[in-house]
RNA sequence: CGGGGUGUAGCUUAGCUUGGUAGAGCGCCUGGUUUGGGACCAGGAGGUCGCAGGUUCAAAUCCUGUCACCCCGACCA
């Protein structure tokens, strides 16, 4: 054999190497590539498909919530960049600029930049200033709120250290932008887009996630208030899912977004703004792929079903065609979460397991078998995704269809369970500095293995002692747990500070 | 921007210390044998050795410069 056959199908495995496992998977799912622009990513059609099934059914949550597309300028005027302090503080590191208009030929025959343009452009990092721009147009009354938009963009963020889906300099998104009369509308709808999200991601990628508050220092610049979910992939890392912020009056402050109220006076308008970025479909692989590949939650999968006809001998290649053919047609007349199931039938002339293998990558959530003995014996051989990959069953053709959605069901269940099982076995309650400290540090510094989890511990609210951790453990608050009506936030002693703690929040490594 | 490292075929790389016509595996193409599992045999295509300059009869190899990328740090959806 000129390849001996790896244990797994992705080398090298998640516990020899969770980084370089992870960009194995990306590549062996062909779901991105990085491009010849340093730190931008080609996203494959594969990767981009689970993106359009994370669009369609976010953006469907956002319509029944009230909410409507439409489109602002990737080009913002730095001086509107400009009005919000805190907002171009914190962006103006990794802001693009465009500076010039057109190329020109130089004395040497290259192509030049031309025309300086009168005012440098801002490539958005986030729209909240462009976008406010047009709201302090549309908003005069109390009557005209409050205003419930969404967009679908691209932006940029010139990233020092970029990772293909997790951190890239340009990527995909939506950002939501909404206008409100009151503070308590505004707080609520802050409240309720995160709420959106945590049903998202847990729902429909099978994660399960935390959701709290930011403390001041991982707030969005210009925010009052960030709220966000985190979820552990299987490194035991923390990635934020999605930010959802009460901007107060700050931005519409900074962009003239003022109405007549109910009693008569100049009032500004309470924002709010709200993201989720093709950074989930990095989470989605670090939670559920395994060392075989990718492992896609059903109801985000491109394909639900591939079919993968066997036909040793040509004298029985058309029937088994003409049965994949068949239940492919079963299969696509069934409605998966309002729409049809995707499925395909891989008829390529591949010789062996290669076919499978790849399915197997990419992961689509069910393969099934089908070939000349299972003609006789009226069966195909369904495998799961989220099973061993050498598990078959072998259910009666005629009752396949009939069970295919519940299958896919079970694999969704089945891969938040797992998940959060996982999530639920490296999450602690830690009460010392020392136990806080040693649960954090690899056994090994020099090759750190994969280590550590969420800590519920006390904190005093205090920069400094946050500060602190990270420079010590690169372990910061990952969220401040909202109040649970059911049981009250259990007071305590900060074990770093020895001051008193009004409740326990959530410490991890982040991405 | 600081500290370290690497540039050889689409990918992974050998060769570099000690200069002498560029090698392998995977992938790709063709033909054949195979086919319930990442097949085998035979043949084939593919390389300005990152770029520029220098030393030399001769440079992937030595020297100088330069560019790019990777890892570690500050930043981050």
């Amino acid at each position: 054999m000129s390849t001996p056959a790896a244990k797994t199908a992705i080398t090298p495995r998640r516990d020899e190497d969770f980084p370089e496992w992870y960009q194995q998977v990306v590549r062996a799912a062909e779901m991105a590539e990085p491009s010849d622009v340093r730190g931008c990513m080609v996203i494959r059609p594969w990767g981009y498909g689970i993106w359009e099934n994370m669009q369609r059914q976010l953006d469907a949550m956002f319509k029944a919530t009230g909410h409507r597309n439409a489109y602002f300028p990737l080009f913002i005027p730095l001086s509107y960049f400009a009005r919000e302090a805190a907002h171009v503080e914190g962006f103006a590191k990794e802001c693009a600029v465009v500076t010039h208009s057109r190329l020109e030929v130089n004395a040497e025959g290259k192509m030049v930049p031309g025309s300086p343009l009168s005012e440098p452009l801002v490539v958005r990092p986030t729209s909240e200033t462009i976008i406010g721009a047009s709201y302090a147009k549309w908003v005069q009354s109390y009557r005209d709120l409050p205003v419930l938009i969404n967009q679908w963009a691209n932006v940029v963020r010139w990233e020092m250290r970029p990772r293909v889906f997790l951190r890239t300099t340009e990527f995909l998104w939506q950002e939501g932008h909404t206008v409100h009369e009151t503070e308590a509308e505004a707080r609520a709808e802050t409240r309720q887009m995160l709420d959106v999200y945590e049903e998202f991601v847990r729902d429909h990628l099978a994660i399960p996630v935390f959701s709290g508050e930011k403390s001041e220092s991982e707030r969005f610049p210009g925010a009052v208030q960030t709220l966000c979910i985190e979820a552990m992939v299987q490194d035991r890392k923390a990635i934020q899912a999605g930010t959802s912020h009460f901007l107060g009056q700050n931005f519409s402050r900074a962009s003239g977004i003022q109405f007549q109220s109910r009693a008569g006076t100049q009032e500004f308008g309470w924002t709010t703004s709200w993201g989720m970025s093709t950074r989930l479909i990095g989470t989605v692989i670090m939670a559920h792929a395994d060392d075989d590949g990718l492992v896609l939650p059903p109801r985000i999968a491109p394909i639900h079903i591939v079919i993968l006809p066997i036909t040793p001998k040509e004298e029985t290649r058309t029937r088994v065609l003409e049965a994949a053919a068949k239940l492919a047609g079963e299969l696509r007349a069934l409605m998966y979460f309002g729409a049809p199931l995707d499925v395909e039938i891989d008829q390529r002339e591949l010789g062996g397991g290669l076919k499978n293998w790849e399915w197997i990558k990419k992961g689509v959530p069910l393969r099934v078998e089908l070939g000349p003995r299972d003609l006789e014996s009226g069966n195909v051989a369904v495998s799961r995704r989220d099973q061993p990959v050498k598990a078959k069953e072998f259910v009666p053709a005629a009752e396949f269809a009939g069970r295919a959605v519940e299958l896919l069901d079970s694999i969704q269940q089945n891969l938040f369970e797992r998940a959060k099982q996982f999530r639920d076995a490296h999450t602690r309650t830690i009460d010392t500095k020392e136990e806080f400290y040693d649960f954090f540090t690899p056994k090994n510094p020099a090759k750190p293995e994969i280590h550590g989890g969420f800590v519920r511990a006390h904190w005093n609210g205090s920069r400094e002692v946050e500060e602190q951790i990270k420079s010590d453990l690169k372990v910061t608050i990952r969220c401040i747990p909202f109040d649970d009506p059911a049981t009250p936030p259990e007071a305590g002693i900060c074990p770093f500070s020895g001051e008193a703690s009004p409740r326990r929040v959530v410490w991890a490594k982040a991405y």
